[in-house]
Order: structure tokens, then C-alpha cells, then sequence
DNA sequence: TTGAAAGCGGTACCAA
DNA sequence: TTGGTACCGCTTTCAA
């Protein structure tokens, strides 16, 4: 009865919680773990009878194929990762909502990470590309060095609202045209000294949209100031930003390179008894919810939209699209409400 | 030279990106895997001049461990869960970003997946679960056998916002008592006719809502309404609510089970000349930002911290915690601003 | 149609 | 301190 062989030893060395495996399964239908394997991929090279005997076997065992074992024995993870900078506020949401909804459709699922501009990002980073088939990178939150590196190790990157970093796909939105439209828009409320709110050092689209600013300033004949007031992000960042425009002597209007520094920049400005727009326009910029309530002008970005099309552009390299990398360009569109200026045959209603 | 042992024939099957290996660590740095291993965990038991000639090895063949193949050898992913109904509006987002901090910081990927009340949600959310340490599950997006399926399966669980499953932990907010404060305060401004805008169905916060407001509102010997007016949760819902409760009659007050309800409501309303709070009263709950700028009065829930919290439980169970289920209930604060009326003394300045 | 066995890339026990 | 090796759980030749 105790016969010496292996097998009446063998005894899981750590038996935590002792999952059922396939071999248990295979002892079960009386087959061989190949057959277990194949009936589970619904291969049709196995004997209808013999399915039967199987799947009767997991359903005793309540048997759940181990996905870190099918992963190994595959050598695909079935997962795609997404970082930001920071997933706070109401924009960052849209685009990964967009983007693990297509992932999802598309059997993977999605790990995501937040750097928080956190010291060690980049080693996470690297940490998250080891555990997925392929990256999506939002904004500046990692090193180029560290994006190229992942290209290297052969997991598709694509890079969103950044500048382009060889070998990885890239969506962002237009910026120059939209600050355009925004820059002509307010010249027809007659507005003339424009200040632009934001820093372009932050990021790709900052940088863009300041640009642009200046130069539809420039093409209007107007005054362009030199330098931007630079801020951060936050609501916060636009309070703060208050007080040093009214220091220095309110301009016409105040471009913000987002919404909640525009509302955060408008609410301030109210509580110290400057009317938006009466005595200063605001315009923000992705049209966030709250900009709705707030009657702020602004431009609004299909984040929902990147995302989504992000998760496709990684979808397809994963399943081995190795042409030349993409760069997609999503338009933009202008949101006019009142926070831009009345226009003159307005005014007196 | 070419001695007929298996070495110089053995070739990976499928060669594609051919990753570097532990093996091939070792071999370059003429010692074991075992040696290798012992260097990559930061074991002392090697020597100092092994480990440099081990590290010269990985910097050399750029290697980086595979993380399938270790969390296949320790028996754990490293990775936790979090399952939403739906990632869409401001509310969530919140929630994730709390968890996704904590999680992180304590060494865990974050795996997310949005049900978007798919047929196939339960099927998703026990995949999930087979690649993640423990799993915290918002709301009603997955039905309770298969929360405690995975329970049985040995997943730690952590419900958010949802009925108590035996053998998970629970995060919830107090809605009770909140929508007494709420109508308490409704009746400081001499608002008697209430009304309630929400689905219990949908999630058992509005249900306790829903009877937290009954009770409150029976309490102050006011006219309690039999049903509340369903509503789903978005802005559309409450704008659509807005012709039923014109039609039948406006109430003093509505109270509503979300914020996006009760400013898709409001704007509806004034859309039709109805002034809010002058001719009706409205109140929201959850104070997301555009609650702020819409000037409604709401409920703060403490999300962040709830996604922080449920992280933190998680890590608890996984760890080896295994005490009685704890409950949790994080409490709640009530927002006054203009949209709940006018204090009678304010009414005239 | 089926089974035996060699991986996938690590970890850790046991001996040396 | 080190090395040999048996796993972890599954997939996929190759032969029968």
C-alpha cells in the first residue's frame, strides 16, 4: 500500500488554503493534464465523453485555472497598465475610463499607477511594464530614458499628451489651433491686454497652448506679454495666481491652461469684488463639470476618446502591428459661456 | 567542442525578444540561480565579492526578474483589485485614487475594472480575482455568491458602500443620521413639503437615504411622502425628473440622492423659470466640485478616504490577519449653501 | 484522441 | 557560502 514511489510523499510545501490545480482535476476525470489543459482552451481535440468527465471533475473541484500559471506557460500577461501623473480631478478619470473600458472589451485588464511626481517613479514604472503586455504613459510622469528603455524590453508604449519619444505611439490633443480660436473669440468681446495663466514647463500641452497663445496674440496686432503667469494645476494654484494679477494691474482677460485654474482664479477674484466677466474674462481650458456651473468659457478635449483609442493603438501593436509608430492628433473644440465676456449688443439686456 | 549534451542544443521554443533569465544571469556570472536569487532578494548569506561579480552580470545582460515567474514561485501577485460600477463621473475617480495611493505605497499594483453593469460582471470580477492578493469591491456591481465564492476562494474582500457579505470587511459612509441633519436644517428655513429624488433600488446608500429622510422627516412632523421619485444617477435623470415633479405639483424641497442628480435637476429647473431656492429647494449629496460653483447644498462623504481605508483592511487580511470582519463607517458632513433657501433673515439683504 | 514531459522564470530547501 | 534541484500551475510539442 505504501509503496515508495514519490507520489504518496509529495505534500505541497506551503499548503496555505491549498488551491485546486489542474493536476487535481486530471486525478479526478482520470485523464492526463493535457486533456484538462485542452478541454479548458476548448480545444476540439478532445473526445466529447471525455469533456464531459472534465468538466464534471471541475465543477466537483470548483476548479479556477491559475492565471499567474497560464501566464508563465504563455508568456503574456493579458494586462495593460496606465499612469498619471496624479488621478485626482475630474479629468484624468474620463481618460481612464475610456481606456479600460476598451481594454476590457478587448479581454485585458488594466493596472494603473499614479506617480504623485513621486522620487521613485520611474522604478515603478519599470516595475509596472514588467507585469504588463503593454504601457500607456500620461503626460510628463516618467523620464524619456525610462520610456525608451521600456520600448526596449519590447513592451508597446503609447504616450499620451507628451512629446514623442522614438518607438512609442502617441495621442494628445491639438493645442495651437484651439488656442487660436480661443485668442480670436475674445477679441470679438473687444478685449485687448490678455494674460496667460499656467506654466509651460509643467507639460507638453502647457507649453503648446501658450505658444499658440502668444502667437494668435501676436497675429490679432495686439499687445502679447512676454511671459506667462505661471501656476500650477490646482484650484488653489488659481487663487494664489489672484492675487499677483491684481498686483500687478488686471489685464483684460486671463487665459488658464486648465479649468480648475480658471475657477479657482475666478472665485478668488469675486470674493475680492472683481466681476468675472465685467471687469476681467476668464477662459479655462477641458471643460470639466464644474465649468458648466460656473459659466466658464473653455476648451473641450475628448479625454474619454484618448483613452479609448490609446488602449486600441496598444492593442494592436501587442497582437504585432510593427509598422511605424502612430502619432494621433485629437481635435479640440471651444466652449463659449459666460465667464468670456459679454458681447456688446449683450451688455444691456 | 560540440559534445552531444543537451546545453548547445537547448533553444527556447518560442524565441521571440528572447527575455534574459535568471539562467543566463548565472551563467555569465559562473554561479548558480540559486546564488542569483539569494543576490536579487538582498540575502546575506552570499558573499560580497560573488554579489559583485552576480550584479556585474545583471548590468551587463540588462536583466530585470520576471515578475510572473516570482509571483508564480511566492504564491502571490503583489496585486490588488478594485471594482467599480462605473468610473464615469467626479465621485469614483476619488475612491480609486485613495486606494491606489495606499496600495501602492504598501507594494501593491492596483488592477481596476468598471462593471458598466455588464451582463458578464460577475464572470469579470472572479477572473480578477484570480490574479490579484485581495479584492475591494464597490457597490452593487457583482452579485453577493460571487463575492463570497472568492471569499471561499481565499481572497481577502473589502465591500465599499454595500450590504455586509459574511466573511468580507465593509467601508461605508453614515447616511442615516446625515439625512436627518439635512432635513433638520431644510426645516430651519420653513420648508414643509419634501420630496426625495433617487432609485433605493440602485444602491444601498440611497436606500438608506431614502429611509433616513422618511424617519427625519415623519420625526418632525412634517408629511412624509410614500415613495420617493426614482431617478438613475446622472445629470440627464434629474433633468428628466424635473417635468415629473413639475407636473405633479412642486414640492418646498428635493432632496437628492447625488449631486449630479440634484445640478441636472437644478438646471432643468431654472431652464423653466422655476428659481431655485426661491421657488424650490434642493439639496444634493456627495459635494463633488461643480456642487460648489452650482452653490448646492450637500453631503460630504469622505471618498478618498474611503478608497485609503479599504486598501489599508486589505493589506490587513493579506498580511495574515484573520480576526472577526470589521465595519466600517466614516462619517459624514452636511454643506450648506445657497441651492437648500434663504434664511429668513437673509431673505431681503 | 490521448499522455509524457519539457518548458515558462523564479524561489527556497537540502546538502555539500 | 554555495550549488543542485524540486517545485509554483499551466501550455504545448512529440509520440503513441
Amino acid at each position: 500500500m505504501d509503496h515508495p514511489d514519490g507520489e504518496t510523499v509529495k505534500r505541497r510545501r506551503t499548503s496555505n488554503r491549498a488551491s485546486v490545480t489542474i493536476r487535481d482535476v486530471a486525478r479526478h476525470a482520470g485523464v492526463s493534464v493535457a486533456t484538462v489543459s485542452r478541454a479548458l482552451r476548448g480545444s476540439d481535440l478532445v473526445h466529447p465523453a471525455t469533456r464531459e468527465r472534465v468538466d464534471a471533475a471541475i465543477e466537483a473541484l470548483r476548479f479556477t485555472p491559475s492565471q499567474l500559471g497560464r501566464s508563465l506557460a504563455e508568456r503574456r500577461h493579458a494586462a495593460n497598465g496606465i499612469v498619471f501623473p496624479d488621478l485626482s480631478g475630474p479629468f484624468y478619470a474620463e481618460v481612464v475610463l475610456g481606456y479600460e473600458e476598451v481594454a476590457a472589451r478587448l479581454g485585458r485588464s488594466v493596472l494603473i499607477l499614479s506617480t504623485h511626481n513621486r522620487e521613485s517613479a520611474d522604478e515603478m514604472v519599470l516595475d509596472l511594464a514588467g507585469r504588463v503586455d503593454g504601457l500607456a504613459v500620461f503626460g510628463r510622469t516618467v523620464h524619456d530614458v525610462v520610456v525608451a528603455e521600456i520600448v526596449e524590453r519590447g513592451v508597446p508604449v503609447v504616450l499620451m499628451a507628451r512629446t514623442e519619444v522614438r518607438g512609442a505611439d502617441s495621442v494628445r490633443t491639438e493645442n495651437v489651433s484651439a488656442a487660436q480660436s480661443v485668442v480670436e473669440h475674445l477679441v470679438t468681446h473687444g478685449h485687448r491686454r490678455m494674460a496667460f495663466l499656467g506654466d509651460p514647463v509643467d507639460s507638453t500641452d502647457v507649453a503648446e497652448r501658450w505658444a499658440g497663445f502668444r502667437a494668435a496674440v501676436d497675429r490679432a496686432g495686439l499687445p502679447a506679454p512676454d511671459q506667462p503667469v505661471t501656476a500650477g494645476f490646482k484650484e488653489d494654484d488659481g487663487a494664489r495666481a489672484a492675487v499677483d494679477l491684481r498686483a500687478g494691474g488686471l489685464p483684460d482677460v486671463v487665459v488658464c491652461a486648465n479649468d480648475e485654474l480658471a475657477l479657482g482664479l475666478m472665485e478668488a477674484l469675486e470674493d475680492h469684488g472683481v466681476r468675472v466677466p465685467d471687469d476681467v474674462a476668464v477662459t479655462g481650458w477641458d471643460d470639466v463639470m464644474a465649468a458648466r456651473y460656473a459659466g466658464l468659457t473653455t476648451v473641450r478635449q475628448p479625454m474619454r476618446d484618448m483613452g479609448a483609442r490609446a488602449a486600441r493603438m496598444l492593442d494592436a501593436r501587442i497582437s504585432g502591428d510593427s509598422s511605424e509608430p502612430r502619432h494621433d492628433v485629437l481635435t479640440t473644440q471651444l466652449v463659449v459661456r459666460r465667464s468670456c465676456g459679454l458681447h456688446p449688443k449683450e451688455a444691456h439686456r
